[in-house]
DNA sequence: GCTATGTTTGACAGCAGTGTCAAACATGAC
DNA sequence: GTCATGTTTGACACTGCTGTCAAACATAGC
């Protein structure tokens, strides 16, 4: 088989990731993505199709390893620990960069209302709310070795409601940042939460 | 003083904020913007000078209202019937209209980015927390009649930060109407968030 | 009625983006 | 080396929007 591509596409989904979630996925032309990525827009319409052929391939991607990420960040035993590290993990990725890029899933689910976009943006919070609710549900049932932290962290409310309560509160931190850009504050608007959940 | 404006002013804010609220910030042109209110573009940038400042000034009259109906759906004696009310309403709010409109204020913090507009968007936050917080002091110092529904109504963390939290979970709640566009589960979110603030 | 003042109008020139396509081009298979 | 196949390229025609402006217009004050 001869006329094989000439771009890295690991490289371009890449490059493309981080004009889409610097500009937001509306105000990303395929000409942005072009002179990104050095890529001709003709072989990127060849190639993928348009704009939202090629986000979903990309966000996908991005979204596989943030929920790896969330994953990592849930492993503590002490569900407080967990919480606390999956809320700084979170947080530490939207305000990286200057100036901080935000959330990318956030700010797409907000403003695309496009079929496809939004569909994957959804698989990706499942995903993460799933994760949460099961270290949760983990860390509640404690068959293991009981430490006193277990006793002081029982859950103030069932921990399905405490996984979806505590993936909306990313969704809130996330347009917070956007509007006050202060990750102090983000840190202590989370820990607040924690503390309400856990008690 | 001769030269007097032909249209209704009121009415043009009124329509304007309609389109605003229907097809975001961004995604509204002038040209939109003319249509629906049936004066001319010219005649728009003569009177407003740009997208920018007419979209100023319509936010701020709908933020004023916002935070009105806010205020008075936070008058409940009982601290969670009020923040239950104003969860209520703002659910109301976003999710009105076929398809949902969903929420104006958050769309715009996630996708602005022009100083005028966020420092609206940001005063109308500052607005709801100063609300909120100023309920949840009233209500927790109870120095009235004390009710039995009172004792159990402690919150679990301070007035001031529970404030931000109740914000900042209006503003997930937001997101999530667009990701799931599904009330009853807003309400529940909600309703989670109340019980793990009061206890 | 006339005038001065501010408003409305439609047109203009310009910019940025879209999606497509035929021709030029590489390259793996033979 | 030739060929078939898929890729790259730049140009094309088009759409939608911007911001401005001179001329036409309406009306309050005199």
């Amino acid at each position: 088989m001869a006329g094989v591509r000439q771009f890295d596409e690991g490289a371009l989904v890449e490059q493309a990731l981080g004009v889409f979630w610097e500009k937001g996925y509306r105000a990303t032309s395929m000409l942005d993505l072009a002179a990104a990525t050095g890529v001709q827009r003709g072989s990127l319409y060849h190639a993928y199709g348009g704009k939202e052929q090629l986000f979903t391939k990309i966000f996908s991607q991005f979204a596989a390893e943030f929920l790896a990420g969330a994953e990592r960040a849930l492993e503590a035993d002490d569900p407080r620990q967990a919480l606390t590290d999956l809320f700084d993990y979170c947080i530490a990725s939207i305000t990286t960069g200057t100036p901080s890029r935000g959330c990318l899933s956030t700010r797409t689910a907000v403003e695309a209302a496009e079929p496809q976009v939004d569909a994957a943006v959804q698989a990706m919070l499942d995903g993460l709310e799933e994760r949460v609710a099961t270290m949760l549900t983990r860390t509640a049932s404690a068959s293991s070795s009981a430490r006193s932290a277990r006793a002081r962290s029982a859950l103030s409310v069932p921990p399905r409601d405490a996984a979806r309560l505590v993936v909306a509160m990313t969704r809130g931190l996330a347009v917070l940042e956007r509007v006050y850009g202060d990750p102090a504050r983000l840190r202590e608007t989370a820990a607040t939460l924690v503390t309400a959940l856990l008690r």
